[in-house]
DNA sequence: TCTAATGTCTCTAGCAACTAGAGGTTCAAG
DNA sequence: CTTGAACCTCTAGTTGCTAGAGACATTAGA
């Protein structure tokens, strides 16, 4: 049986973390030693290790609920679990554009830089004026980029 | 004189998120009617246009908040404008690494569902198994993805 | 066996960057 | 003059944690 401390070591989740997952119901309430401090099993640490690597990939805490519940029935289609990571994807996709184009912009705004003052400084005038901007973007634009 | 509901619109910026940015003091305290509605020029329009701008291009508040303070003082160096448009670059390019990678692992992990039952389903045995996961990530690799 | 250090407990509050809602007031159109 | 949209302030919620206070548990060394 681990401690907090060894399970956090363990999965690469801190502490506090691990505590907050069981408190949202994303990790079962643990055992608890004579002193009342949690202790762990190999099943909670598999399913920390989970937590950890879809949360790595970007999954929401939401996503990594509906695929835990899943592989906690595993007798039932995988077209529910292929659905969530395709989504994921597409949001993925969806980041990556933005960020592209980001980068352009922000290629350009350091290039126009002519290191005189602020006054004729373009990464001022960029962000201020819409026409020198380069590229469309609507109000819609960056929900959480 | 605009009402709060016109910049709005004109800016592109939400009504509660203007009062939001007010509030946090990147807008300076709006004048008022004599019906105690908030009023606003074209300065603050142009202000609130730079805010909006910056945020699509990734910057936090604290960096606007910034760029913002060195526009009030347009007589300096370009430098510091320059310093944090590179640093922000640098976010990005981080930030696009790792969707990269992301997107290269969601796509392996797609295509590898055999349309079977969960039991067998590779996108969940590829979140709970590291050893199947393909890059390597450590436990210090995804602040804020 | 005692003690000191470290680990753990619960609880509250805070972070970014907003968003949503309640309950009330003001404004503009018809 | 009335109606309905827009505005006001205030509080609380969101996501995914992180930090700190103050108290109890455990463990390693003297």
């Amino acid at each position: 049986m681990l401690t907090i401390g060894k399970l956090s070591r363990t999965a690469g989740v801190k502490v506090p973390t691990i505590r907050y997952y069981e408190e949202i119901g994303l990790l079962p309430e643990a055992e608890r030693s004579a002193g009342n401090q949690r202790l762990y099993g190999t099943a909670t640490m598999d399913r920390l290790t989970f937590i950890r690597h879809a949360r790595e990939l970007g999954f929401t805490l939401e996503a990594i609920r509906d695929l835990l519940s899943l592989s906690d029935t595993p007798d039932q289609s995988c077209a529910a679990a292929d659905q969530i990571a395709k989504a994921q994807l597409v949001a993925v996709r969806d980041r990556l554009a933005r960020l592209r184009a980001l980068e352009i912009e922000l290629e350009r705004m350091i290039a126009q830089c002519a290191h005189g003052t602020i006054a004729d400084c373009r990464v001022i005038e960029v962000l201020g004026n819409h026409d020198l901007c380069g590229h469309a973007h609507n109000a819609s634009d960056h929900p959480s980029l």
